[in-house]
DNA sequence: CCGCGCATCGGTCCTGAGACCGATACGCGC
DNA sequence: GCGCGTATCGGTCTCAGGACCGATGCGCGG
């Protein structure tokens, strides 16, 4: 029997969540919390293993609640059900450890599947949520430099950790030229030394 | 009328899709193709809004397909819809551009679903897929560096791009001591320059 | 108590990095 | 033809970075 904690400021939404969790065979809420310091105590008595959880609480937001339960209880697993598809929300919950986030517009049935999901080690997220996951960490929108093609080619190297002179070589030019292309890149980017450089190179996705 | 090409060398499958597409209202099948660079093609001619794409095709795989379709028609929808839930597969096609990636035992009602969310322009992914994206780039594991507190803190302030000078000013310390530091983690990081000391920050997470 | 790791600090020495000066050659557009 | 940007190259000079030497004090466990 799978022990679910409903933690939600509003108890209309606490007895809906509870009436549909008891109605699944094989889930049970254990809990319930109006708060998120509520949700990390009654967490610490009996703790769940599943928890369904809001953002928008006083004394405590899920986020918050969400970091202190994943590290307490790492066998737990939170599912994100707000009102308010915001970025921050959704990026700080995952990062706070939870498996799912959902809008409380999300029709019951698919909130069962996600809940039988989530409980079962996968994940999951809205469809506007997944997309903003997507926009932010795997196809960032890689910021523009503008440098030549041949500093590129150079700032890729340094990022790399190659010094002036093993980048010379391995391009089949002088020192001369490196160094002439590092200043180049120094300048364009405004940059002090090479690990502003490296940490450019970084930020826009080239490494 | 959104039109959607729909890309599986199994004609079996292809006939349900185009079946499964057709009930939906607003929705038409506008193209069939059995391979990835006939999904090209006849995107080329027919520019869909939508694309259902398997992975495994003869001649091009759904992918590499993904990769032209979204480079020639970036209003064009992809949602990969696979038998085969390989890691590779899921960070290929998002990279490749696709706005989703699903099982083919995924429910048709569900299916329908996901179509609309992609149409909408939203994404979509399967539990699975959702749980591996967000281990590899939201919760990556951080890489345990064998360094004490001090020496952590001097790393991130170097990946930081601070002068040692600056960093001894930060900290409060002498210029010799923030050396002392840069030098043990050079050491023990195995690194030749502190440009090293940037890039291993950097793939540890620390920043 | 004594050893060990950690953090702190100072000095010397050498080298790569980067600024700044110069130059040539090539392609491209006006 | 001439200007402009890019890529190439050389020289000089200064300085931060890093190696290597030394040292002290502190806490902690055998």
């Amino acid at each position: 029997m799978i022990k679910v904690l409903v933690a939600d400021d509003q108890p209309l939404i606490r007895e809906s969540f509870r009436r549909l969790i008891d109605s699944v065979p094989g889930f049970q809420v254990s809990g319930e919390a109006a708060t998120g310091a509520q949700a990390v105590a009654v967490a610490a008595g009996e703790p769940p293993d599943l928890v369904l959880m809001d953002v928008r609480m006083p004394e405590m937001d899920g986020i918050e609640a969400t970091r202190r339960i994943c590290a307490g209880h790492p066998q737990a697993r939170v599912l994100i059900v707000t009102t308010f598809d915001l970025d921050e929300y959704v990026y700080g919950a995952l990062q706070a450890g939870a498996a799912g986030f959902l809008l409380k517009d999300t029709p019951p049935a698919e909130l069962i599947r996600s809940v039988r999901a989530v409980a079962a080690g996968d994940s999951l997220l809205g469809p506007s949520a997944t997309r903003r996951l997507i926009e932010r960490y795997v196809n960032p929108p890689a910021r523009r430099l503008d440098i030549t093609e041949r500093e590129r080619e150079v700032l890729v190297l340094v990022a790399r950790g190659l010094a002036n002179a093993e980048i010379a070589r391995t391009l089949y030019v002088s020192l001369s030229t490196v160094k002439t292309h590092v200043s180049s890149l120094l300048l364009k980017l405004g940059a002090r030394t090479r690990v502003h450089l490296v940490i450019a190179a970084y930020e826009a996705n080239l490494v």
